[in-house]
RNA sequence: UCGGGGAUCGUUCAAUUGGCAGGACAUCGGGUUUUGAUCCCGACAAUGGAGGUUCGAGCCCUCCUCCCCGAACCA
């Protein structure tokens, strides 16, 4: 995080930062903030978690405190070291260093401990019931549940049951600790809740130590609080979770001022999903390749697609944090993405669609072959700094198909029979005709230039209404280039049926073979974004270097004027 | 049905805490331009509804409507 993200971030109030203030004039936690980023280490992170992120670690660097990573890994069933290596590879590429990394299950001693604890203070029980029982009993919404008949099982009792819980000579599901609270409570998460269950799943960092696992309400404000955390940011769904996170600690002897929970609503974003079972489904049934295909809102996906880390975290600081349930145009999102590759990314030149441009009076050498010739380009308008490249130019190149019409729309000013346009930084050539195929498809454009316009200025001053770009053809580069689209043709997938799988764009990925690419390209590193001049910004695959992924298009009047035109 | 939360331009976030409803994205129009990009200028456009308190209400009160979350031994 730079200076500038914590400068702009800071002007925007949000009920957090209010409530921070609040405690700070308080005193409530001797001016003290810490933050935890606590993910469940049970699959990738997305771009929704990166709204979390760069909430917690903004909110604790704003007050000078510290943000620690915390993974809840209560559940051995779902989760796994994989997940683990992968989350804190992503948070690191995202720009984040976590002050300190802890486990849920660094705690499980102390939670044991604890638990033991509430059994002597008769706050908690063991049950014998099946899960099925322990839930019809919990009632429903408007309607009290009813005492578990182990309910008033003795203190002593309780203990040695529990004790046998943990040491493991208590068949998977046959019973559960459960904290007393009230069974008639409004709020269900009050009902006598779950803390302990027996799972005999090996666990990747505790193994078969444990023969039973708290449940994420029993772990989550007590790693608070041994942490020393003192806002626990959080989804709205936790909400109703809060009072029980507020009542496990307020039965405990904690070594400092208790943690509280805040809540924020999620990040969604229109044409995509963020929940974690939904790109599962995706990911499963085959619809992309894998968790990082560059379609996939995952943070690795979006790496590999070339969106910026910066970009990722400026789009978070701006959209800020609200208890609305709120879904942002992903058009937003691509604003950031363009505004930082505008500034930052080389231009280069690449034609997608390669259509032959021969130039008819284009002068040969002294052997009778073609003149060859180069030319000087800017590499990058936005920055001075970043040079300029010398391109071959030639006889034949490949210009882009969309770029020539044998029969010009109106208002279109690009190249066609008799019109003059501008070769980018290279002369200005004027079309004299074109080959075409029995469909009328054009198969070669023929035109002269003009050789007092090298540079692509007219000494006369004339003015030309375009300028497309070009690859000359004997040095091109040959490659393969993905374009990508919504994932999703609908804003909000699966909005009429339910089934977001019923809204998938069929068009999202188009692969072009066969690509010209002027030969500066051979040169880029792995995962380099670039502009494609006049296309938009493209990323260079991390194992293919001739493989670009569209990393989003640039802004497009023309393209909006042929899609009003077409109704 | 009960509990919790929410409702401001098309979208989203603000509104100095009761004092001229502002920004960004999107859209539309114009200017600059060797990228129909960038940049610049302009326009459009909102307080869910009905009452009440007040000199004054997006903000306070009452009622209504609509939306989201909650009945895993998931997190």
């Amino acid at each position: 995080m730079t200076e500038n993200d914590l400068d702009a971030s800071a002007l925007k109030s949000n009920y957090i930062r209010d409530l921070i203030a609040v405690d700070t004039a308080s005193g409530r936690f001797g001016g003290k903030v810490q933050t935890r980023f606590p993910p469940e280490p049970n699959g990738f992170l997305h771009i929704g978690h990166a709204k979390a992120i760069c909430l917690d670690f903004a909110i604790a660097a704003e007050n000078h405190g510290v943000c620690n990573l915390r993974f809840d890994d209560t559940n051995p069933a779902t989760e796994d070291v994989s997940y683990v290596d992968a989350i804190v590879e992503d948070l690191a590429w995202l720009g984040f260093e976590p002050a300190a990394t802890f486990h849920s299950s660094d705690y499980f001693e102390q939670l044991y401990d604890w638990a033991e604890l509430l059994i002597t203070k008769n706050l908690a029980y063991v049950d014998d019931q099946s899960p099925d029982l322990i839930a019809d009993q919990r009632g429903g919404f408007g309607q009290p549940g009813v005492d578990s008949p182990f309910r008033s099982r003795p203190i002593t009792e309780n203990l040695e049951l529990f004790r046998k819980m943990r040491a493991g000579e208590c068949a998977e599901g046959s019973r559960v600790l459960r904290a007393k609270i009230d069974m008639q409570h409004e709020n269900m998460q009050m009902r006598d809740p779950v803390m302990y269950r027996i799972r005999g799943e090996s666990h990747y960092r505790t193994g078969g130590d444990w023969p039973i696992y708290p449940t994420y309400d029993w772990a989550h404000g007590q790693g608070d609080a041994i942490e020393g955390v003192t806002h626990s940011l959080c989804t709205l769904e936790f909400s109703d979770n809060r009072e029980l996170y507020d009542w496990y600690l307020a039965q405990l002897p904690l070594p400092g001022p208790a943690p509280y929970q805040t809540e924020f609503a999620r990040l969604e974003l229109t044409h995509t999903v963020t929940s974690k079972r939904q790109l599962k489904e995706l990911v499963t049934a085959g619809v992309v390749d894998g968790w990082e295909d560059p379609r996939l809102p995952t943070l690795r996906a979006l790496r590999r697609r070339g969106y910026p880390a910066s970009s990722i975290r400026d789009f978070c600081s701006f959209i800020g944090v609200a208890r609305t349930n709120a879904r942002h145009d992903i058009e937003l999102l691509e604003s950031f993405v363009r505004t930082d590759l505008n500034r930052s990314s080389l231009r280069r030149m690449a034609v997608l669609r390669p259509l032959k441009l021969v130039i008819t009076n284009w002068p040969t050498d002294t052997s009778g072959a073609p003149a060859s010739d180069f030319r000087t380009l800017t590499n990058n308008p936005e920055n001075e700094g970043d040079g300029t490249r010398t391109v071959p130019f030639g006889k034949e190149l490949w210009i882009e198909h969309d770029d020539f019409k044998m029969e010009p729309p109106p208002k279109y000013f690009r190249l066609s029979p008799g019109r003059e346009v501008r070769l980018r930084g290279g002369y200005l050539i004027t079309c004299t005709g074109a080959l075409l195929d029995d469909d009328g498809t054009p198969l070669e454009v023929h035109c002269t230039y003009d050789p007092l316009t090298a540079g692509g200025a007219a000494p006369d001053g004339r003015k030309v209404k375009a300028t497309i770009h070009w690859v000359e053809a004997k040095t091109a580069v040959d490659a393969t280039v993905a374009l990508y689209d919504r994932l999703f043709t609908t804003k909000v997938p699966g909005d009429a049926t339910g089934n977001p799988l019923d809204d998938l764009n069929e068009h999202s990925r188009e692969l072009l073979e066969g690509c010209k690419l002027e030969p500066a390209l051979r040169e880029t590193v792995p995962g380099e974004v670039v502009q494609f001049e006049r296309l938009g910004y493209f990323a260079t695959d991390a194992d293919d270097p001739l493989l670009f992924h569209r990393t989003v298009g640039l802004r497009d009047e023309w393209a909006k004027l042929e899609k009003r035109a077409k109704g």
